[in-house]
DNA sequence: CCAAACCATGGACCGTGGTCTATTGTTTTG
DNA sequence: CAAAACAATAGACCACGGTCCATGGTTTGG
């Protein structure tokens, strides 16, 4: 498909996904056609974008994600593809550690907002 | 005590302790001095600083810590305070859940990988 | 056929978060 | 006292992630 159509389906800009293809994040390849040099994209890569989107909400770097998608889909060599993925998950986790350390400090700073409350 | 000080103990640098204090995150009174025009930082400004920090590390923008620091410090309305807290404290669940669901993805990643190890 | 819609490229631009530098003034310390 | 360390301020600078714009070419629909 065209990058419209893949903008479309990934509810990211064709800007974006440009963004993305330049740091390797998704590859595409040259259409068919002779006269024009369109770039043709395929459904998978319309799932690497639903990832990679959900990452990047997710706070992930695009540094970050190009080590993944080139772990998974470029590496030659699936033991270190394990070693990136193992590390990034280890990072993640740690990730969630410190935003529930963050949630727990709101929700002791709310028991206090409450006592004030209650003491109208 | 002066900045250098609350830098030392704090981790951060005193450029990025005046952005924060620019940026609403903290505050602090002038010095006893009539010469100088030092700022004068309280114990407790290094509490709400080892927050900042770690709210910062787990993703969270300076301008959502400034409505949070606010709703602690300067709101006169607690039940305001309370909005924000529990408005923040839900979007950094949704976030956890974003993340466990790419690492959920990176797992999914992983079994293959090892099958693919295992196919040697 | 022709206008509208699409595509690629490159560069400018923006907000965010932070660092670095220069300047000037103050305090501390040997 | 003098040098070193510290402080405040302003502005430049940086990386990141993304958007916007101009240009020029291609395809599509009426």
């Amino acid at each position: 498909m065209k990058i419209g159509e893949l903008s479309e389906k990934s509810g990211l800009s064709r800007d974006t996904i440009r963004l993305y293809e330049k740091n390797g994040l998704i590859s595409s390849s040259a259409s068919q056609s002779e006269t024009n040099n369109y770039r043709d994209y395929s459904d998978d890569v319309l799932l690497q974008l639903q990832f990679v989107s959900s990452a990047r909400e997710a706070g992930i770097s695009i540094a970050d994600l190009r080590e993944l998608m080139e772990a998974f889909f470029d590496s030659c060599d699936p033991s270190q593809a394990e070693n990136v993925i193992v590390a990034k998950t280890t990072e993640l986790k740690e990730r969630i550690v410190q935003i529930e350390n963050v949630i727990a400090f709101l929700d002791e700073a709310l028991v206090k907002v409450r006592e004030a409350l209650g003491d109208d």
